[in-house]
DNA sequence: TGTCCTCTGTACGAAATCGCACAGAAGCGG
DNA sequence: CCGCTTCTGTGCGATTTCGTACAGAGGACA
């Protein structure tokens, strides 16, 4: 079901400035010369993949992670073993925030949903920065305010909205996230995030697919028409959104290599 | 259907040292001497009753409340104009705690749930005070920290529990809250914060009756044995619980007086 | 005492979703 | 190419909840 190997493989080949500059709270972070040269350093690139297991729930938080192209998943896991996701994470922000509100263990699981690169810091090396610097403590709690915004509006969507409009509104989450347009994921997937069934989700995408919305072949969904999502989406998409700018929008990868 | 009347009745005819103890955050900041000089004559005792608005979505937050044995409840308004509650507020935490991470504006609708007594502060006093003593901003991080547990349990709890669950839940935590057995709710209030049908709660309420958990006339809902509702509720009330400590539970008003 | 408003109980068909099961298609490894 | 595993499509009745409507009870007030 998931992979728990948390030594995660460090990858070289890429720069880790070049790359850093892709995650939007990195580069706010980065633009201080100072923090820059501290942080920079530190950064570890590593790839991510489906369903492995980044914290468990109780894990002393020790390393944190940018997302740059993946996108990470909070989880809470009951009783009889179904999960529903709470929060996602991408390039927007990061995965560990908890550390800034000073508690050091994870109150959640956190899942990888779609595979891909982030980078790694000891969880002390951003203490160290956010409490000598102002400008970044601001920009972490920016993200953290905009954690609780999607966690409060996932509440809400997950009572109100049906399948169908969670199901738009999930993928236009994970869209805004990654680059283009294919996105490997199960419906199996889908269905432990959404906190419904895999059937339903099976009914959903079929909808979407005559819709010419999206296509669906084994473990590949490919976003065909963003318009047509958005329209089948629920109101609380436009509010999740809101923790990206504008800017961030069209930011895409082709703009920021 | 809601009262806007902001400009709360201010109670003077008791003694706020004496009150301010039975708020859990509260106790733990004016354990601190210097900072219980400066924060006590500033603190206001006012009444607050149900579907009162504290808070609309945008407002600046200029107030801050503590409650006594009052409850807050943070809705989302839908576009329907349906409302969901996200979180609820006692006397174990505050009210307007995105201050705290430096955001002015509210981010939802804070209501009234249960009438009652509340500490009204002045966003500015509490901005001084944390800035100035750690202990303190450590306090009301860790409040922090429960609001977004219990968010995201309320999030799992709407997505994947059936109503009867739900409202045994709520009917705890809002018990956990409050001083005594009766609580004033209409089945419609409570419908509201669930985000389910008035009716689904007449017929969950009805089951709770049948099984001697509560009796339930016109508004007024005695609760006559936790030991049936905790039976009937989810495991999310043992993880929403956590935001008190055993002590917290057992220190009701008799003692605190 | 009578009137009015609020609140609760109940009913109904419709819709959404559930849990479960099974068949078939797609892809992988040997 | 074959066999195995994974993933998707589909079907079924059961359950939950919805939206809506209406009647009646309870209390407030004149």
């Amino acid at each position: 079901m998931n992979t728990s190997l948390k030594t995660l493989q460090i990858e070289k080949e890429l720069p880790v400035s070049g790359v850093a500059v892709r995650n939007k709270v990195l580069r706010d972070l980065l633009a201080e010369p100072n923090v820059r040269d501290y942080l920079l350093p530190q950064l570890r690139l590593v790839t991510v993949s489906p369903n492995q297991v980044i914290y468990e729930l109780g894990d002393k938080i020790d390393l944190i992670y940018f997302p740059v192209d993946s996108v990470f998943s909070g989880l809470a896991i009951m009783e009889d073993g179904t999960t529903v996701e709470t929060s996602m994470f991408g390039r927007e922000g990061l995965v560990g925030m908890s550390t800034i509100l000073g508690s050091g263990l994870s109150k959640q699981w956190i899942w990888i949903s779609i595979s891909g690169y982030a980078l790694q810091l000891d969880t002390r090396v951003l203490d160290q920065v956010f409490v000598q610097n102002e400008r970044a403590l601001k920009s972490l709690l920016k993200c953290y305010r905009g954690l609780v915004t999607q966690i409060s509006q996932r509440c809400v969507c997950n009572t109100r909205h049906t399948i169908l409009e969670r199901l738009c509104c999930w993928l236009l989450m994970i869209h805004d996230r990654v680059d283009g347009n294919n996105l490997r994921l199960t419906q199996e997937m889908i269905a432990s995030r959404l906190g419904a069934r895999r059937a339903g989700i099976t009914v959903a995408a079929g909808m979407l697919q005559e819709r010419q919305a999206i296509e669906y072949r084994r473990g590949q969904l490919h976003i065909r028409s963003r318009e047509v999502l958005e329209h089948a989406a629920c109101e609380c998409y436009k509010i999740m959104r809101t923790q990206f700018t504008p800017l961030d929008l069209t930011t895409q990868l082709s703009q920021c290599k």
